[in-house]
DNA sequence: ATCTTTAGTTTACATATGTAATCATTAAAT
DNA sequence: ATTTAATGATTACATATGTAAACTAAAGAT
């Protein structure tokens, strides 16, 4: 019952997307989509899909003399991990200016922009008068004292 | 003229928060604030200070016999960066609810609240009516035909 | 039945990273 | 002046990652 490692490199991660964009992939098919992208020869991209394998990101069905792969986190399940895992290393006071500077620079569509509307004004009630800072003193400006 | 690497682990963060917490920090100073939070010994400590001169995340000042180190990139603008890499990972189709996913998580204060408002607001007029997709094809579901 | 192709496994090697001890130099203490 | 302590530099070693060739087994082509 291991689970996903979660720890990906941006070559794995490549790998990853042609694994999400579909239910079940072959290695064939992982691998013709990537050399659309990069210059990684088969062994190369081999590799990886062997790592990820070991990761216990992707599982394997055998069909033949083959295997289908598939993910075992969902990529958006993934995402927000891999965000989470950003936004720890920041003190939680800046979140809402970070998260303002992406939205700025997205490009957004009618129905986005309604989703983070709504999403604001549930996030409304909850608001604090001041977010807590839970930094290691030292790792953020909060407890510099301004004289 | 050398720009900073923007490629740097984990354990450089750490590092690089502890400088970012002020203008300038001698190696003594990183060492005691972050043996509050890892169980690092100083001489790894002193390891990763090393690859972040290297990296050029790091600046040094020589003021005697020790250095003083600062950031050579802002805290807001390497996170900027990293956030990009990470959505440059994803469809930009998506970007719209991984946002949300981010506010719904954050704990928001009501200045926040007001910020992302207006932010949201501003980017109401650039709304799309549909966000253009440019994953390579087979990276994201967006090319893959429904019947 | 043999040759060729394909898919997966093993091996290879350089650089990066985690983790730290040792060394050298210089400043502080006695 | 000599010993001690602090700071930065060098060295060390295991695991991870980028990159790929070689090997093996099985399937398809002839």
């Amino acid at each position: 019952m291991t689970q996903p490692d979660y720890q990906i490199t941006d070559s794995e991660w490549e790998v990853m997307r042609a694994v999400w964009a579909q239910e079940q992939v072959t290695s064939r098919e992982i691998i013709e989509v990537l050399q659309k992208k990069k210059d990684w020869s088969p062994a190369t991209i081999k590799t990886f899909i062997g790592r990820l394998v070991k990761k216990e990101m992707l599982d394997t069905e055998k069909e033949g003399r083959k295997f289908l792969y598939s993910a075992k986190i969902r990529e958006d399940e993934f995402l927000r991990n891999t965000l989470d895992e950003t936004f720890s290393n920041i003190c939680d006071k800046d979140n809402g200016s970070m998260i303002a500077g992406l939205i700025e620079k997205s490009v957004l569509s009618i129905e986005d922009i309604e989703l983070l509307e709504r999403m604001i004004e549930k996030k409304k009630k909850d608001a604090v008068e001041e977010v807590p800072c839970s930094c290691t003193p030292g790792q953020c400006r909060c407890q510099i004292h301004h004289p």
